[in-house]
DNA sequence: CGCCGTTTTGAGTCTAGTCAAAGGTGGTGG
DNA sequence: CCACCACCTTTGACTAGACTCAAAACGGCG
């Protein structure tokens, strides 16, 4: 299989989950294995890239760079020069109203990208806030340009990644538009657990890494109703919660929720 | 100015608006300037481009397609080929769950961008329907991909088009997400105004060419509210409503509900 | 062990939803 | 050109679901 690799003595690759062999049908070789896009029926559009391609995205993925838990990667308003993709930890993006009022757009794991809504005016138009003590690749957006220019299968994958944004977001709205608060909460462990699953973690057991109140801002509702919506599904044995840890006991049933 | 001059016989311009001039700042050469984008901030791309360049993106934008009121540009699952720009009339993208819940993703005017939604999958994810009488440019997307790769002020045009929509729809999550009912309606309402000056319409005095359950659909509230929210922002004074006619009276009044 | 931030649960309130009915509007065909 | 019909809009009365405020329980960390 094409994949990049780097120099595990200067990037080491986050740990592989334990379950895997599942993961590999969401990659192209535009970016490496270990960090798939979050567009899990991405068309395959890596077949023209060949190795020497493959060499010079090396050259645009050589930096990380560490976020404190707490902190931010980036903020509104700062000049936009690079996209991320988290290597270890995980993020929330914010963005905040003229008010002070703010809304959580996004949460970001292992593999996904960060920063594409700086694109369009060479600003940032949210907040990326570390959820734990994360690492990003970052990359140049100068240089990912005048690499997609140069294969087009990585230009493919790019366009292909910022629609796929579009498209998330717009089953956001979904949810934010016409569920009810306990469709929001069950759609948004189904969400986690494919997404747990896409990286060869279990989509089963896993741990949550923001607090009810964020993922009750994420979901256009209260902590408090995010608290007892958990309660419910629990008391239906939909699910079963010790506090951030999630296990996922009827999937079925959660999805008819 | 670098602007792309069709051929007036065989594509006739829409009637521009009485009250124009304000409208430059937006355009790019990358885009006909009767077709502004919706990114009103987009930095100066067009720069590099030369009348050359200019002469393929007529090849582009050649074809037209009409689509009779409440009928369908393209609909969820369709395949993907072309993007569209709204010569004249407007649209809605509705997603739909499958419960069959429906949710109304935007609205598109004279000038604005369709089917962005499309390239990830390769298939539309939503569905485009024509609010009124409308008429479409359609860009086939295997020749603007080709065009991009060969401007480099187009490709970055259209990099900013797709983040524009990502940026947008983060608005509109806020909306969706930490607004009252009076605040949407209120918000809807200016984005609207914005929008019409944009295109150089009156952005006191315009009318609405969705009904109040579209709209109540995009705000995440029911028709009811909808109406209620109107009458009540009529009776402070804010806005004068005739059905379908809006009139903005206390600008300044209605950002601060 | 004790503290602080987080989570859970309860009671009461309020916003927006639901159901229902009347009033408008615009489009079509006679 | 007018009348009718279908659809859209407004308004009211009542209900339900989520919010607010409050307090107690939990959990992780120094």
């Amino acid at each position: 299989m094409l994949a990049v690799q780097l120099n595990p003595a200067t990037h080491p690759i986050p740990a592989a989950p334990a379950a895997s062999g599942q993961q590999s049908r969401s990659q192209s070789a535009a970016f490496p294995h270990y960090l798939p896009s979050r567009i899990d029926h991405a068309a395959p559009v890596a077949k023209g890239a060949t190795l020497l391609d493959l060499t010079r995205l090396q050259s645009i993925l050589c930096t990380t760079r560490k976020v404190k838990r707490g902190s931010a990667l980036y903020r509104t308003h700062d000049p936009f020069d690079s996209i991320y993709t988290v290597r270890t930890g995980c993020f929330k993006t914010v963005i905040t109203h003229r008010d002070g009022k703010e809304q959580v757009t996004g949460f970001q794991f292992m593999g996904e990208v960060l920063g594409l809504d700086g694109l369009c005016t060479e600003r940032h138009n949210c907040d990326a806030i570390a959820l734990e003590d994360s690492e990003v690749s970052v990359i140049r957006f100068a240089l990912l340009a005048s690499l997609c220019h140069q294969v087009s299968s990585i230009q493919h994958h790019f366009y292909s990644v910022l629609s796929g944004e579009i498209v998330r977001e717009s089953a956001h709205m979904m949810m934010l538009g016409t569920m009810s608060a306990e469709q929001r909460v069950a759609a948004f462990l189904l969400d986690l657990s494919d997404r747990m699953k896409a990286r060869g973690y279990s989509p089963v057991d896993f741990n949550l890494r923001m607090t009810r109140e964020e993922m009750g801002n994420y979901m256009g509702i209260k902590l408090e109703t995010v608290s007892r919506m958990f309660s419910k599904l629990k008391k239906q044995g939909l699910v079963d919660t010790h506090g951030k840890q999630i296990r996922i006991v009827n999937r079925l049933g959660l999805s008819r929720v």
